[in-house]
DNA sequence: GCATATTCATGATGGTCATCATATAAATTG
DNA sequence: CAATTTATATGATGACCATCATGAATATGC
């Protein structure tokens, strides 16, 4: 049966959103194209009037959920003028983002994958990356902007690295040891501009 | 037809190690029962013989590419008993382990899968992850034990999230600023212990 | 309100996958 | 050297998967 132009778009969002997150708790080859249609409310077969395949699905949706994510790295570091960063490494380094993998962050989630997949999807990733190390430039200490994107990039890598890292361990303690350690280390010391 | 004790051992031992290449490379779910023993050199009829499910084969491939990963960190520190840190560093943050998936880092290239697999793998992990923190906290700088614990943590964190991030990158210079990044900011300044 | 366009549901297709039954052939055991 | 064991090869099986052809049903444009 045929659907509404506006009902027709409202799918499309649907199937996107189930996907993104479907995508990030069983990872692109975890997940089928039915079972993700299923959860959207839609059968299979109408897929493929939305996407031309399923790789295209997966770019799309790594593509809002990266570009989501940038957003929301802005409004967090945005809503703490005073100590963005200790806001960020709160938000980010937290059991939510290890716990939560259908709704956590993206690079946290399938960032391994996609060296395994087409180079519109590394594109993708490579803009995100970036964009938040932009974010970190602006917030993290240093005397000179050099310093400032050297710790930026370090920075991210000890972010990210903290919650795989911390998804990864059968023992919460240690869990969280990862993120409170990586927390402590990225925190600058009050009262400083150094490290 | 039947083989030898001794050549039945060496297929085993061959099957672990193709699968241990074939698995960073492509993932769990990116590679088959067939296509492995093909590299190994046999018809995937025969795997059932030495393994009980691709499963176990995943568990035990693991179990084996972590325990080696661990030994490798051993003997890179062991081999330079005054800058065992930076000998690490170099070891690791380097662009051959951003660009050979197949020989690399096994926390690079299937931590995100292990959440997404049974508890055994899990532990697994959990265990050479603990080894690698172990190591750290040896040479890492740090008044305290304590300090230097929850350096190892973060390090760890940093190491292991910046190759992650530079497999990621489609463009080399950004891929070996992560690196590079993150290598300066955990060598510590010469003549000093703190921070 | 009618004709057309188009979205979705149903079901089919071909491919791939893990797993297993059986056959074969060679190594081990006596 | 004969009997038995057993590791591998061949081929089958059933499940799942991405993709697509078709038809039904309805929204849109006239």
């Amino acid at each position: 049966m045929r659907v509404s132009r506006e009902k027709f778009a409202e799918n499309r969002e649907k199937i996107l959103a189930v996907a993104g997150e479907l995508f990030r708790e069983k990872g692109f080859d975890g997940i089928g194209v039915a079972e993700i249609m299923k959860a959207a409310g839609l059968t299979h077969g109408g897929f493929y009037g939305h996407f031309e395949s399923k790789d295209e699905l997966a770019s799309e949706a790594s593509k809002a959920l990266v570009s989501r994510s940038l957003e929301r790295w802005k409004e967090v570091a945005a809503s703490s003028p005073d100590q963005p960063l200790e806001a960020l490494l709160a938000h980010y380094l937290s059991h939510r983002n290890v716990v939560e993998h259908a709704t956590g962050c993206v690079f946290a989630s399938l960032t391994q994958e996609v060296s395994r997949h087409g180079p519109e999807m590394q594109s993708t990733f490579t803009g995100g990356l970036m964009g938040l190390v932009e974010v970190l430039e602006d917030i993290v200490p240093g005397e000179t902007a050099e310093d400032r994107r050297r710790r930026a990039f370090a920075s991210l890598s000890a972010m990210v690295g903290a919650v795989i890292l911390a998804r990864a361990m059968d023992d919460t303690a240690l869990s969280h040891e990862f993120l409170s350690a990586t927390r402590q280390e990225l925190t600058p010391p009050p009262g400083s501009d150094k490290d």
